[in-house]
DNA sequence: CATGAATGAGTATTCATTCAT
DNA sequence: TATGAATGAATACTCATTCAT
């Protein structure tokens, strides 16, 4: 009985969204590397070859899982968030927030963070061309950051510096999600004291 | 004429210093799968076949530079200043300036924090018993952190998480040295005052 | 879809096979060392990579190769045939006919006398356990022997003494068969001559 | 103090031939794939380099060690013996009993033999135009079987198959002497039974 | 002359990718 | 479509040869 056209399509598409999200936890741990095609594949419970029905190559699987994380939601929330009419401290709080909280209740957040974040340390051979992004967030970030200092309630420096700092923070807690079966998180509290006076 | 045998030995130890030196950096920043044995030794300006005369195996050179790396003597550092008669305050800015200055002028003690912070993370196949040496890190960290709240000189928590924190801000600071070309780095100001209240 | 487990099994049964039969003898005909994997799997008809699906090394392989070597069926056959209710004359006539009928048929008996004679010989840095087989054959051979000096028909002469000697000759003949194209195989009657009276 | 010209030509000379002695011997026992250059020199006793001093290449000094081989002096006894006016039964016993006195008591002359018959079993790549010595053994030897034979003394058969047969067995009783640590030899009655009628 | 450290061509082994089923 | 056995290019490792001392 064949299926139908749709229901394999359907499942043509899960099947595609757990490679990718098994993938991006598996790189996020073992980097590009320290990934063979065969532990990862078993890792997700598929056969070898059926990662190659799906992706052309390792490096494309890469290169999909980066266009898959999906910034442009994440930086849409920073943008408004940037442009709302709250004071900075109030902002840089309901960010610590948000940010602590998918961090501790989402593993792929944590690899998202932190494939980023490793993106824009490394400068690989491969060209991201969507770290833009993540400047995109060091935007906003410092932006708020200014709000700060004009509003006295936040700590004096470079606001690019202080945005980098942060959002290394946030990099740092996610390599701890990734790698520590049990860790101590960082507090909201923690984390909105890097930018804002105590 | 055969070399003086202590001529031989001396220029054996300087081979192995500078293959453990260089590989140890070639690591850092690229991790051990990533490291190609031929674009290793390539790196260091010798043959590939000269590392098999001091080093068994990849593995083996990468077991070496963990006990190379010289915990003893920082460690030592750490637990003098711990026990030095000065105010929690005083200490955290030596242990600050200190590391900022190591920081800054060498790569290697970057890339020694860094494999350092990794080995803990990852927790490899490779057992790296002298990860007790970074918790050492960690425990004088902590009793410093006590004195100061102690001293009401550090702000309040668990002593360890302190600790833990400001180690990885630390090891994020590695990694931007290593990483980036030129980095914009922390501030003495800065570390201290992760633990500081204002 | 998936090939059935069975099929897939048997597959591997008969690759696997095939890889121990082919480099039997090429092991044979080469030796460990001069036996290198790109010729020994060309050889086979088989890529380099697929040794290592069913071998972890080519020492292994060659390990593999003598505990496959069927010593247990024709050290059977000797025992059963040491016990038979015959002259000693008959038996070695018996015995001479059937080797000297398998070295003629078969390649790879000559090979597996051949490899057994050489780890007797060479006592390499493996341990083969399994020559006690081949002490096996010398002592039925021997105890043959000594019934046959009983019965007058047998030379003078230390029966584990003339044992070796008689098998000597059989791994003489058997590298005879490995390497010369086309070899004047010693007669059934050359070969009891070895242990009978004239 | 520069040593006398003529002093250093003798150094050299003794070297040159401790080198093709101990050499010949480790590629009896080891064969020319399975000798590494490292430990042939270190079971000599030189370093490594000083080999090159020597000999030009690795396959250069196998090949001295054909030409070394004092094929000459052997075949020219051999033939003497063979016009020699005594009966064939004579010639073979003064035959094997120089055989077995010289394999008993010379290391050497048992890896000689080896040696020689290795390189008539195997046809390798290297040509040795001078294994024709070999077969002027088995020439010689042919001829004394042929007299026995027309004398009774000896058994029927191809005289070139009966001087091919006892040569293999001298040939094995080499391999014995070069391989095992306390081997009972083959007697002078056994060699010469293996021509002569009871 | 002698040495052994250094080299790189050669060999063993791994792993991304293909393919028969 | 899914599988895992097969492949060979890429990578780790060895060893004959060279060379500075």
């Amino acid at each position: 009985m064949p299926k139908s056209p749709e229901r394999c399509q359907e499942i043509r598409e899960e099947t595609r969204s757990k490679i990718l999200h098994d993938a991006m936890l598996y790189f996020a741990k073992n980097g590009f590397a320290g990934t063979k095609i065969s532990d990862l594949s078993k890792s997700i419970g598929i056969g070898q070859g059926t990662l190659y029905l799906y992706f052309k190559s390792k490096e494309d699987l890469f290169h999909e899982i980066y266009s898959m994380i999906d910034y442009g939601e994440e930086t849409q929330k920073l943008k408004l968030l940037a442009a709302l009419p709250l004071s900075a401290k109030q902002k840089i709080h309901k960010l610590s927030k948000f940010l602590i909280d998918r961090l501790e209740k989402e593993e792929s957040f944590a690899a998202m963070i932190a494939l980023n974040a490793q993106a824009t340390l490394e400068k690989n051979d491969f060209t991201y061309e969507d770290t833009s992004y993540q400047s995109d967030w060091y935007q906003y970030t410092a932006k708020i950051i200014e709000q700060g200092q004009k509003e006295k309630s936040v700590v004096t420096g470079s606001p690019m510096k202080l945005a980098d700092y942060y959002w290394g923070v946030v990099y740092l807690y996610s390599l701890k999600k990734l790698f520590t079966a049990r860790y101590e998180t960082i507090t909201v509290h923690d984390l909105e004291r890097i930018l804002l006076r105590d």
